[in-house]
DNA sequence: ATTAGGCGATTTTTT
DNA sequence: ATCGCCTAAT
């Protein structure tokens, strides 16, 4: 849709401009996919400001930061640099910016920390061990979604444990009061708090409330299928005295109900605004009409929807293919040997391919595939930038700097690097902070006081309370970008990774060199801007956010992270029953429901040409499975599809056209798309590329390396290789993404 | 009392 | 690969 122009009114269909132009009163536009839903959004924005709306009066909430960015530009286009001045992001960043104004009203300072889903669970750990309450029967991470529920509701602890009916809820009630309490005490806020304090907020000070209101007057939500009741109920309070709002959604793509998404919120709104008025978008410009069609076959099936008659006046396109084969291995080649012969027939590069899947997990064949013949990649998620263990580590001491309260992040760094400080002696100090009522950090600092700690251990707790004491102090003289550098250095980590001379540890050096790089960037490209501002940024990157689209490469991510992008060539995997629809035991209609809609999300992300594949046989936690067919692949007619039977060839390779062996000059001859032929699994020697004692591999960090010996199989196939520069390692090759040379 | 190193379990989707 | 948990070494 980039492509479009959007310069002006006169090129959108007559149902968007009725959306552009009907600014006053309450709008619900029901957007089918593909249907220019984001040029309405920026056009009407854009709108708004050329009849004179100031841009701060206008509140627009999208699902991620890079929609939002992407749309400020569009309408920077539009109407200029004012749009810079616009309150455009997500519930979670808008809010948590609007919390650091006003969250002494409800007992934060304004430096408060934001814990991710990660820290939360740190949390509740904590707590569960101090109330000897035994993490086997109790799995920290149900109780923390259990509570991460409750929250999305706005259940508070109390009415939470009146509504407890077993003795899972009933100790999930008791964690999450003392959970609460807890974040408080350390002027921490989870992700789910960010929604629900200023909720709270705004209900406790009504002259709080009445400032907002007056404040935006204008309010647009996109992607408000997704929405939580929460954010519901923040929007309808903001916008309860003008009355100007529009939301912009399509039941059809709600694919987050386990997160708390619920599907009243559109079928209130109708309730909460009578005189709304319904757009519904129903020309699609993105897809073929046989994606479309087949679309439209797959929804169909659900009887939890709002009906829409989605058209187009594109081509027919041609047919979708369903891919069977073999295995997953045998799936992934197949997938890549199709995007290199799709890229030279339809002459695009690979950012015009996604490869989408329903588990992370899936990824891993699909890299080794993609990585095996040299086609360049990108994953959406995964194991991202901000999710590694340094940089985890680093940003835990720039949080404690920010925000001497933060325990969590201080209890993460404290022994490292080590410091002689073990469980002994954090005990003891926990018991000291509780008893004086005061923060871990300044118990650290009156250690002296501590009885029962070691004099070592006195010594380094009170020096690393006065390294927080001194950065603390120079906050006020040096820059962000000097501070942090100068307290990481003096904490060591740099050096300690280097002493550690592993590969591993070069390559987290190297990491968090570029965080270092990422803080001065930040500061230099916001002036004024707090160590505080950065972390907030940090904390609330979502994965799609961290995506590099830039380069030419195929996009490999899960359906959910799908949403709201699109690509020339789409290959779904995995359409296995179990998988897609997703279930471990039978599966309920509401669920199964959901799972359709985030089927209906992939299929709708293909502009020009859809694959479906699946695998008869999946190694799945650890072990062989025999999949079937999803029954989503019958959903569609069989006069849309085309099957091809990879498993069934005797020669594969015969059939599915392949590049060149030799990867000589193709047009593209840069880019070596190509090398070995999909894989036939199943028998013994036709695995080139299998691993074998006295084979030579290349690992990642490791470089080069000769196998000296293998045990186990199948997912517990262990390596152990002898590498010249990294000396003898025992790899679990599942994980280790070794090349075979 | 602390720490390093080995072992087993673990994977639905996420702001 | 990473986390929690255990044991042996310091």
């Amino acid at each position: 849709m980039r492509t479009m122009q959007e310069s002006s009114l006169s090129d959108l269909n007559p149902r968007q401009q009725e959306a552009v132009k009907t600014v006053e009163g309450p709008v619900m536009v029901l957007a089918g996919p593909g249907s220019g839903k984001t040029r309405v959004l920026t056009h009407r924005i854009a709108h708004l400001m050329r009849i004179g709306v100031p841009p701060y009066s206008i509140l627009a909430l999208t699902f991620t930061n890079k929609a939002a960015g992407e749309m400020k530009e569009r309408i920077t286009r539009l109407v200029g640099d004012q749009a810079a001045r616009l309150w455009m992001g997500t519930f979670h960043s808008l809010l948590a910016r609007l919390l650091r104004v006003e969250c002494e009203k409800i007992g934060f300072q304004k430096n408060f920390s934001i814990y991710d889903a990660q820290d939360s669970l740190a949390l509740i750990k904590r707590i569960m061990k101090a109330a000897n309450i035994p993490a086997q029967q109790f799995n920290p991470a149900a109780i923390r979604s259990r509570i991460s529920g409750a929250k999305n509701q706005s259940l508070s602890p109390p009415e939470y444990a009146r509504l407890a009916t077993d003795p899972f809820e009933e100790k999930t009630a008791r964690i999450y009061a003392e959970y609460q309490t807890g974040l408080k005490r350390q002027n921490a806020m989870d992700f789910d708090d960010l929604l629900l304090l200023p909720l709270e907020l705004f209900e406790g000070h009504r002259a709080v409330l009445s400032k907002y209101q007056d404040r935006f007057r204008f309010i647009l939500v996109d992607e408000y299928q997704d929405t939580n009741r929460v954010q519901y109920a923040l929007v309808k309070l903001l916008g309860a005295k003008y009355r100007n709002v529009c939301v912009v959604g399509d039941d059809a793509q709600s694919i987050y109900a386990f997160r708390g998404a619920d599907i009243r919120n559109i079928l209130d709104f109708e309730r909460d605004y009578p005189d709304a008025k319904i757009i519904r978008l129903e020309q699609n410009y993105r897809s073929t009409k046989t994606i479309l069609a087949a679309a439209d076959q797959v929804i169909k099936n659900n009887i939890d929807q709002m009906r829409k008659d989605l058209w187009t006046s594109n081509a027919a396109g041609d047919l979708i293919t369903v891919l069977e084969c073999e295995d997953d291995r045998q799936e992934a080649a197949t997938i890549v040997s199709l995007i290199y012969e799709e890229s030279r027939k339809l002459k695009i590069d690979l950012s015009g391919f996604a490869i989408m899947y329903r588990t992370n997990a899936q990824s891993r064949t699909l890299e080794d595939a993609l990585r095996r013949s040299g086609v360049s990649y990108v994953i959406v998620g995964g194991i991202e930038f901000y999710q590694r263990k340094e940089i985890k580590d680093v940003l835990a001491y720039l949080r404690v700097l920010a925000n001497n309260a933060d325990g969590e992040s201080l209890l993460r760094v404290v022994n490292y690097p080590p410091r002689g400080l073990g469980e002994a002696a954090l005990n003891r100090l926990a018991e000291f902070s509780s008893d004086k009522g005061i923060n871990l950090l300044d118990s650290a600092a009156r250690a002296g006081e501590i009885a029962g700690l070691s004099a070592s251990a006195k010594r380094s707790f009170t020096e690393l309370a006065a390294l927080f004491k001194k950065y603390r102090g120079l906050s006020a003289e040096v820059s962000v970008s000097e501070l942090v550098r100068a307290m990481i250095d003096e904490v060591g980590i740099l050096t300690l990774l280097k002493e550690e001379g592993t590969p591993e540890s070069m390559a987290r050096r190297e990491n968090v060199h570029e965080l270092l790089s990422a803080i001065s960037e930040y500061a230099d490209q916001h002036s004024g801007s707090t160590l505080e501002d950065f972390l907030q940024e940090v904390s609330l990157l979502s994965d799609v956010d961290q995506w590099d689209d830039t380069h030419a490469e195929v996009t490999l991510l899960t359906l959910h992270a799908a949403k709201g992008l699109e690509f020339p060539v789409v290959f779904i995997s995995g359409l296995e029953e179990g998988l897609l629809p997703f279930y471990t035991s039978p599966i309920g209609p509401k669920d199964l429901e959901e799972e359709r809609r985030l089927y209906y999300v992939g299929v709708t992300r293909a502009m020009r040409k859809l694959y479906l594949s699946r695998a008869r046989i999946r190694y799945r936690f650890g072990d062989v499975t025999f999949q079937s067919a999803s029954r989503f692949l019958d959903e569609i007619e069989p006069s849309l599809v085309e099957t091809v039977n990879v498993a069934g060839r005797s020669r594969p390779q015969r059939r599915m056209p392949q590049p060149a062996r030799s990867q000589v000059g193709t047009a593209d001859s840069d880019s070596r798309y190509f090398s070995d032929p999909p894989a036939e699994t199943g028998s013994d020697f036709d695995q080139p590329q299998a691993l074998r004692i006295g084979g030579f591999v290349e690992h990642e960090i490791f470089g080069r390396g000769k196998i000296l010996d293998l045990s186990g199989n199948g997912e517990t196939l262990k390596a152990v290789v002898d590498f010249p520069e990294a000396g003898r390692k025992n790899l679990l090759v599942r994980y280790a993404r070794l090349k075979i040379l």
